[in-house]
RNA sequence: CGCGGGGUGGAGAAGUUGGUAUCUCGUCGGGCUCAUAACCCGAAGGCCGCAGGUUCAAGUCCUGCCCCCGCCA
């Protein structure tokens, strides 16, 4: 019997910071893909939600003064009241700290312990604070520094429980490569070289020495599950647990929508769990990363896009430019000029304008009531875009069903482009000026097909706007009680409400003006740091990534001037750096942007006693740049004299570390 | 050689098994006037990162090199 569920889950996000860009992201695509299967007439489950447990959680909480249990439940509240100002809604959101989670994880390891797959074992390595686990010798560099965090490991010895996870990767392997995880190709590609080179098992456990904020294992109490056994979880926990799940038809067109750089985790340590518990595989949406101006959002760029950012462009604006510009899988570059420019073409200009253009002229020449269609007289190019329309739910569906959901909306909007050409070739303002029958039946045929064009693409579209959408498609009289059969609907393409009196015409998706901020900003982060390399005795910044401005000895706007982050900073250290003879290495605190190392060549003109201890301004948001002798990451500001001599500009002891010049 | 991704008109991207280089935005010119300064038509603009090789034919296949980028969403 054909499975009419759907479940589709995002990653649980982590309770320990705000939420960014790129949650939005992932929740948006769980969001629009629920919506499309619902609008199919199947069932569709979504869960989002939040990992609350671990070490870092207990650190933060402490550090913050309160109980670990109330940070998790503010943070929780944060971010639902996010995603509900982005219209983001979900069946369930989890939360890792829930009674009915906990019995499912107990379950789970006691299922797992029992069949012989956890054992106990003692580990002595290098540990990483940071990441939480003891890292090999390829993830640390020769003075055993965690790669990826850029921080000294300490040496630890813990006994920590294990799942063997080495007995299931062979069948892993064989399902990657058959397609059954990721369909994604280059993401199947990868799972195999992570399959490949995985040695030794997984460690699931903490002893509560460490931290006891997790979930016991139900054999031995004192230690807590590690997030392979907390978190992961979470997505059977959704449906009601192992049980549940072994004949929930969710759970067997279960879709995991997850970031790339998790894809080990789905993709290799939860298929291994599932297989231990004799459970279905579900499905990985992969996607790539949200960049801005080319570059990952961080904050040393300047470039993040926050969600503070993108609420009064809408979620209709985000939605569109970020599933329109890229597949999710592929890596999306957006900035908020990409984000209004696309609002501006796509949605203002597109179905925005022609849902006016077309009802103005039906309540011009028709009074407000929808004409009927005269197919006896249609024409070759109005029969080219009945067809061209009602192939599209098929072809939408299939996009969907492959995560191509930049293909679906293309191909929508490329209707909307055939019907603004299809009106520009018949003039109806021009039959409108005739009264003859001929004249009148071809006008009615010009805004009938022009409607139905409006219609399908409210119903294609209406997972992605839902509400734009539905106030569209009620405009023309469809009923949207329920949109449970909208692509079924839209494969009738001449099924009009023929003879329905419009009320009120809507405005959607209004024009939106490119704010100010954003007007300059196709360019990369990069190039938007001239004003500041302007400044270019004071550090030895090399300029190879900055191409020559046009306005470099005009005047710039005050836009230009705010796209420079200039802090007050106290030198906490500065010493000579060995093999140069212009360069000082400065450690600088910088507030809460924490302490930087900046490279500044003012060597010949001052020593390092003369700084360490004053406050200075630094340019915080250039680009870290690589240097041969380290990372800068910042420009000290200085002056030079006509002789030539640089100084550093000293500022007032009582600023404010880290503030901001504005 | 840690792993991975990528270099295509000003920007962002498509380019399936090798066969006239495509789309969106922007720019310029024209048209239209129903519409949300919108829409339609046309044009300019590309040593497809570099160098070799295979081939009648290479953005596409092979070799080498250079350069960017990402690494817990």
């Amino acid at each position: 019997m054909e499975n009419n569920s759907k479940y589709i889950t995002t990653p649980i996000y982590y309770a320990s910071g705000e939420p960014h860009a790129g949650h939005i992201y992932s929740t948006a695509l769980m969001n629009i893909l629920g919506r499309h299967y619902l609008h199919r007439g199947m069932q569709s489950k979504t869960l989002t939600g939040m990992d609350e447990h671990g070490e870092k959680i207990e650190e933060k909480a402490k550090a913050a003064g309160k109980s670990a249990q109330t940070l998790v439940d503010e943070f929780a509240l944060r971010w639902k009241d996010i995603f509900a100002q982005f219209s983001l809604s979900y069946d369930i959101f989890m939360r890792t700290t829930g009674k009915e989670h906990k019995e499912n994880v107990q379950h789970i390891l006691r299922h797992c312990f029992d069949k012989g797959d956890i054992y106990f074992g003692e580990h002595e390595g290098r540990y990483c604070v940071d990441c939480e686990a003891f890292l090999t010798s390829k993830e640390m560099d020769e003075q055993t520094n965690c790669l990826v965090h850029k921080r000294p490991t300490e040496l630890r010895k813990e006994g920590n429980y294990y799942f063997k996870i080495q007995k299931y990767l062979p069948q892993i392997t064989e399902l990657v490569r058959a397609g059954k995880i990721v369909t994604q190709r280059r993401y199947i590609n990868e799972l195999i070289g992570l399959c490949e080179s995985f040695d030794g098992d997984l460690s699931i456990s903490r002893p509560k020495s460490r931290t006891s904020w997790g979930i016991e294992l139900p054999f031995d109490s004192q230690h807590v599950a590690y997030v392979w056994f907390d978190a992961l979880p979470n997505y059977v926990t959704g449906v009601g647990g192992v049980n549940a799940a072994k004949t929930s038809p969710f759970w067997k067109s279960a879709t995991h929508v997850i970031g790339r750089d998790i894809l080990k985790f789905h993709g290799l340590f939860w298929p291994a769990i599932l297989l231990s518990l004799e459970l279905p595989m579900p499905k990985l949406c992969v996607t790539g990363w949200l960049l801005s101006g080319g570059h990952k959002m961080s904050k040393s760029l300047g470039n993040v896009i926050s969600p503070a950012d993108l609420l009064p462009l809408g979620r209709d604006a985000f939605v569109n430019s970020v599933f329109r510009l890229a597949n999710p899988g592929e890596d999306v570059d957006i900035t908020i000029k990409t984000i209004v420019e696309r609002y501006n073409a796509d949605l203002a200009n597109g179905i925005g304008n022609l849902a006016s253009r077309t009802l103005v002229m039906v309540e011009k020449y028709f009074d407000g009531v929808l004409p009927t269609f005269h197919k006896e007289s249609q024409t070759e190019e109005e029969k080219h875009i009945a067809e061209t329309a009602e192939k599209l739910s098929a072809a939408v569906q299939s996009a969907f069903d492959d995560f191509r959901l930049a293909d679906a909306l293309n191909q929508i909007w490329e209707l909307v482009s055939l019907a603004d050409k299809y009106i520009a070739g018949q003039k109806p303002w021009e039959l409108g000026k005739h009264s003859d029958e001929t004249s009148r039946r071809r006008l009615a045929n010009v805004l009938a097909h022009s409607t139905a064009v409006i219609r399908t693409v409210g119903y294609l579209a209406a997972s992605f706007f839902p509400e734009r959408m539905a106030e569209l498609l009620a405009s023309i009289g469809e009923d949207t009680t329920t949109l449970t059969d909208s692509m079924r609907r839209a494969e009738d393409f001449y099924a009009i409400k023929t003879g329905f009196k419009l009320g009120e015409i809507p405005r959607l998706f209004q024009r939106m003006e490119m704010p100010a901020s954003a007007v300059q900003s196709g360019a990369t982060p990069a190039t938007e740091k001239t004003a500041a390399t302007k400044q270019k005795s004071a550090a030895p910044q090399p300029q190879s990534q900055i191409p020559p401005e046009s306005k470099e000895s005009g005047s710039i706007s005050i836009e230009d001037f705010s796209k420079v982050q200039i802090r007050v900073g106290t030198v906490i250290n500065a010493e000579l750096v060995e093999g140069s003879n212009k360069l000082l290495r400065l450690k600088v605190a910088l507030g809460e942007l924490g302490t930087r190392q900046i490279f500044s060549g003012i060597r010949e003109w001052i020593t390092p006693e003369e700084l360490v201890n004053r406050k200075v301004l630094i340019a915080s948001n250039l680009a870290p740049r690589k240097m041969k002798f380290g990372v800068s990451e910042g420009m000290l500001l200085s002056t030079e004299s006509q002789a030539g001599k640089v100084t550093p500009v000293f500022v007032a002891e009582e600023l404010t570390e880290g503030s901001l010049l504005a």
